[in-house]
This record gives C-alpha cells, sequence and structure tokens, in this order.
DNA sequence: TATTGTTATACTCTATAACTATA
DNA sequence: TATAGTTATAGAGTATAACAATA
C-alpha cells in the first residue's frame, strides 16, 4: 500500500479507519452494555423514530429495516407499556399513525440521560486539548455518518 | 442535538458526551447496517474472543455476559459451520477448550476487512487536518474505553 | 458437595405466507 | 387489483431449572 502521507503513519487511510472503527465500537458497545436500558434496543430505536415526527408502521419498518409483522409486533409491545399512542389516520383507513406519549418522551430523555452519563464519566478526567480533540471528531464523525 | 461548541474552552462536558456518544454510536451502527457480515454479532464476538486464546464455554459465557446454555448454543453453532474446533482439556475431564479453525481465523480476517472498508470509504474525503483530528481521537477512545 | 457443560422448556425478536380491511 | 396492517407459524437467541459427568 502506498503511504504518501509526510504525516504520521497513524493517517494512513487503513490504519485510521481500523482504528477510528474499533474505537466507535468499543465505546457504543460499553455505552449498550453499561447503562441498562429500559427498553430493547430495536424499541429505543422507534421511539427515537417518531420523536422526529408520528408515523405509520410502514415507514417504521422500512426505516429500521425488518419487516412489517415485526415492526407490528415491536409497536404492540410499546403501546402496550403506554409509551406510544395509536391513531386512525382520518384520510385513508388502511393507516395507523404512531406518535409518542408523554411517558415514552420521558422514557427516552431517561435513556439518554443514563447513556450520557456513562459517557460523562469517561472523559471527566481528560485534558482540556484532548476534550477539544474530542469535540471536533464529534462534528466529523457526526456529518460522516449521517453522509 | 446540542451542537454548537465555537468556543472550545467553554464546551460543557454534557454537550461533548452526548455528542461523542451519538457519534460513537451512529458510526457503529452503520459500519454494522452496511457490511453485511457473515455471522451474527454474537457470533463474531466469541470469534473475536477465540482469536486471542483458546477458552472454555465457561469463560466466553462470563465475558460475552451470557448464560453458559446460550454460549452453549452458540458455539455449537459456531462448531457446525467449521469456524470452532472442540477439544477436551487433557487434565479437567468436565471442561472443553475451544479454540479457532483456519477457517475461523479467515472468517473473522474477511469480516473485519468489510468493516474497514466501509469506514476508509467514508473519511477518503476527508482533508489531512480532519484526518488528524480523528486519528488523535481514536487514540483517546481507545484508551477511554479500554478503562 | 462443587463445578462444567448440556438438555428441557419457555419467552422474545425475527421472518415469510396468508388473511382482513380499505383505496 | 394494490396497499396497510395483522395474524399464523416457524426459526434463532436468550433465560432459568434440572440433569449428567467429573473434581
Amino acid at each position: 500500500m502506498t503511504t504518501r502521507a509526510k504525516t504520521p503513519a497513524s493517517t494512513s487511510l487503513a490504519t485510521l479507519a481500523n482504528d477510528l472503527r474499533l474505537a466507535c465500537m468499543r465505546i457504543s458497545r460499553r455505552v449498550r452494555f453499561e447503562s441498562t436500558d429500559i427498553v430493547a434496543p430495536h424499541q429505543f430505536s422507534v421511539l427515537a423514530r417518531l420523536e422526529e415526527t408520528p408515523r405509520t408502521p410502514r415507514e417504521l419498518a422500512d426505516i429500521e429495516r425488518v419487516s412489517p409483522p415485526s415492526m407490528s409486533r415491536t409497536v404492540a409491545a410499546l403501546v402496550e407499556r403506554g409509551l406510544v399512542l395509536r391513531a386512525d389516520d382520518p384520510t385513508d383507513g388502511r393507516q395507523v399513525i404512531l406518535s409518542l406519549t408523554p411517558e415514552g418522551v420521558r422514557t427516552l430523555k431517561d435513556i439518554r440521560r443514563r447513556r450520557d452519563e456513562w459517557m460523562a464519566s469517561r472523559i471527566k478526567g481528560l485534558s482540556i486539548e484532548e476534550r477539544e480533540v474530542l469535540a471536533r471528531a464529534s462534528e466529523i464523525l457526526l456529518r460522516v455518518a449521517g453522509e
């Protein structure tokens, strides 16, 4: 492989890709493992999608890349728990509109708070310079992840 | 959510924790979604553990925080696929020693290559400065994740 | 008696196929 | 006939409880 950069070896594309991927995956893994969420991962994803805007089960299934029956079941569990509200679509009798209940909003906030607390506890001991690096990296990564 | 951090020193701990966590989780999510792994996540974890050193099912269950019966099942599937080798422990008849087969080693490498390719394609278009930020961030994050 | 590992059984999440209701 | 959603059924992964083999 060609390392054409005058910069350190750590900026080789392949090395950086591997290091960065591992770093992100390990952080994510520990966040999930140690913040003991109140809802399952697939339920959390649905709540987060409904926080953006009300959606139909079909839309959620497409976004989350699961089958309609799976989403039907996931939604049913969230409705059962009082986190999601079902409403008939006034213009199309086949569809249902799903949205978050106040309890759903609270649950989402609570989960994020716990996750953030874990992350905050990890970076609390870092230097100002290190935090600045991470702040800049966050911006870049969020942009890259959104592309 | 809460972006805005043009004044580095005033970047709050909570804001950084949230941005950084979201960034890592979104990157991880996309890596998993789009590199279409050959084995399931829990199987990959076990292969990676066995790459470090041969282990018993009990050790794997403790490390991966699943029950012994679950690990028993996971291991059986990997043995069935020819990725893991079972061997009797010569000093303790109750135990079995699990290790990777050559095919298991190849599979692990292949999965990592695919994941890295996705990540590399994402950072290919970044500037030298941005890559340097990510390289420094990787070091910090890997250290933090390992604590 | 304690430990390792498996089998028995049940619950959850996933999928495909078939069904109902509406457009 | 096509679409939205659910129900029927089956296949994995996980768990707890009970069992077998060994220490």
